[in-house]
DNA sequence: ATTCGTTATATTTATCTAGATATAGCGAAA
DNA sequence: TTTCGCTATATCTAGATAAATATAACGAAT
């Protein structure tokens, strides 16, 4: 049988998307690289649609997911708080957990 | 706490998209109504989307989800084979067991 | 004060997607 | 052989979404 199954899991605050993978892919590259300008061009996407995104998950959020530095002799920066490194880390593992869970699924199905 | 989780799942076939809620509910208002024109309308879908998508289930499965008569004095109509019903339950059963399954996942983590 | 690379934001352009519209083809029943 | 409502398909239009471009604002370090 060739069929698989996928899944995409989400975090929703308030009825409107909080997290969900790309948000997440964006949080993991700030945290690699330091700047959320860089981040951005390490996922190919724009500067502006990355803004507009942790701007959201930043406002959305109980505390705050990342802290911005502007100007200085870098220029400023982007950091994860301690808080958005622990959303991160839940993420993956719900995110995975759900992965196990239907391949289990679907394997037990008539599909499988 | 205000974060609640939501899933999407779909069951792919040679990495195309075979099956998601979306077609899922077209499927079943075919079977409801018996016409595919009518299950179109009933989900305030275009007859042209809702032929494009049943043509594509219907080439990409196994065997073919549903039998169209074309013609005859009530001008035909579209029903579900078997196999459609049993791709129709065991998506709905994997989908339900996939909610569970992160309603206890996110309540025993740290944002539940 | 000047410089730097970053964050912040507006404006325009292009692309993709969905929707509307139109029309042909079908065949069992009357 | 005419009728009927449905399937089948093409074409065009519009709206939404994404991408590209440009530029302002910032402040620590020199």
């Amino acid at each position: 049988m060739n069929y698989k199954i996928k899944s995409k899991i989400w975090i929703e605050a308030d009825g409107q998307i909080l997290l969900g993978e790309g948000r997440v892919s964006l949080l993991k590259a700030i945290e690699e690289t330091g700047s959320l300008n860089k981040a951005a061009q390490q996922l190919n996407m724009s500067y502006k649609k990355a803004w507009g995104l942790i701007d959201d998950v930043n406002s959305r959020a109980e505390k705050s997911v990342v802290t911005k530095n502007i100007g200085g002799k870098s220029g400023g920066g982007t950091v994860l708080t301690p808080y958005g490194k622990s959303l991160v880390q839940t993420f993956d593992k719900i995110n995975e957990s759900c992965w196990k869970h239907l391949d289990k699924q679907i394997k037990s199905s008539d599909l499988g």
